[in-house]
DNA sequence: GCCAACGCTTGACTGAAGTCAAGAATGGGG
DNA sequence: CCCCATTCTTGACTTCAGTCAAGCGTTGGC
């Protein structure tokens, strides 16, 4: 729709993508020829899952969802992408489907690379393949960690992860900005909202300090290590009781 | 170890594989050649997470289960493979480390391609590397649909869906034999071996019966809608009260 | 044939997280 | 500016699943 044009900056984000960077710079070029940049404001659907693949995107900025929706009708998040990861890449190329939906949940710049485009240049360039497979080795080892996370790993856990990937340091203190609404965050993690405040909440005894969308953490290592605690039975009272006594 | 040879019914087997049916028949002959075909007991690893991708395997006989170890000593299963599955192919071709550990779980033959080998076939015969995207693209799925499913389901409720995948009809009665041991199935359905047993439990007020290893379900088709339906609160005895009164 | 090991089940209890409902805080739109 | 919608938090309660412990049944070794 609009006239954007692609300026160096974003060529380099381009290029640094996993499944960009093993392709020589002339295949490159083609691709972009051919790929549109895009404005797409918050809450608009990119794709919807089961629908035949016909682009592949990658985020120049912004956030994108990956979702799906369950039978139950809620929505389990699959991932939360950002500037430089690739989306859809792989059922583009293998003429597949969609397997999930995308929404763009914070206001987002585009390229939009059309499938045709990559079956093209499949034939030319046939190392493409394999540059594509890099990038996919990514997501599989992204989908893995998140389900060795749902299995055993509690929500105040999950969330704790997240903050130290988030941190710009690895160890002392230091502040973070969320990068988008908690409502969102809870679904990344698995979770609803209010356990993600309450998850907040657990957070603090472990010197985290939260003021809207800025958290304030104590010590970076410290939280790590609750975060791969081996499932905290932590905050026992010893002498209680509940309820009434039998008989 | 054994000098074993692959039969006719074993190529079917192979040939069927998502990552070796688009390939030419000579590039097929060319990594056999130089594959092993192995005999490995219960109980043994194929490879340890981390471990640089020396081979992958393509399962002929037997079971395989994929898992991590947590930081609390714990697995967490990702998956279970049988005849004409294949492990570990993108991790071997990008030259990557194996991102899990791979234990037999019942006795298994199974065929092992090393990583030189796939590395020289893809010079010679590009498209391969598309091939194996369309394999790829099948554990993706795979993946996410276990995300959904840890997500977005009850234990009884995943429980329902794996018997649904297992059973040789779609609707009606039928039984049910278990693939492997209950131990097993509680870690790849992400719960501990006791929530298993009283799953099964729970399945019985929609119609499945339990002996040893073989399942009887009265209606596959009542058992796939539970398994779909929106967090099961069935079950309510209306006058019902627990315990002892309050106050 | 006995005993130990293992896989599985059961019960009682605990803790984790979803639900329902009510409110505070924020942020546009008219 | 006010109003309404959305987001976030809090509280009370319920359900789900893990833990601990005991018990049953099968299997395999001696």
């Amino acid at each position: 729709m609009s006239e954007l044009r692609i300026d160096r900056h974003d060529r380099e984000a381009i290029c640094a993508a996993p499944m960009f960077s093993a392709l020589p710079q002339e295949a490159i070029d083609s691709l972009l020829g051919q790929s549109e940049l895009q404005l797409q404001p918050r809450r608009t659907m990119l794709f919807e899952q089961d629908e035949p693949a016909s682009a592949f995107y990658l985020v120049l900025d912004g956030w994108v969802k990956l979702f799906r929706m369950t039978v139950s009708g809620d929505e389990a998040v699959v991932g939360v992408f950002a500037r430089g990861d690739c989306i859809a890449e792989v059922p583009c190329l293998t003429g597949g489907h969609y397997p999930v939906s995308a929404e763009v949940v914070a206001d987002a710049r585009l390229l939009a690379v059309p499938a045709r485009g990559i079956a093209e240049l499949t034939r030319a360039s046939p190392g493409i393949g394999l540059a594509m497979l890099a990038s996919t080795s990514l997501h599989l080892r992204k989908l893995v960690d998140q389900i060795e996370e749902l299995k055993a790993r509690t929500g105040p856990q999950r969330l704790a992860n997240f903050l130290v990937e988030l941190a710009p340091v690895k160890q002392g203190p230091c502040t973070i900005a969320l990068p988008y609404e908690k409502l969102l965050i809870a679904g990344r993690l698995g979770m609803k909202p209010e356990s993600l405040s309450r998850a907040f909440q657990r957070l603090q005894s472990v010197g985290v300090r939260i003021n809207h969308n800025t958290i304030a953490v104590g010590d970076i290592a410290r939280l790590a290590e609750f975060a791969g605690r081996e499932r905290l039975m932590a905050f026992r009272c010893p002498g209680f009781r509940v309820g009434c006594a039998p008989g």
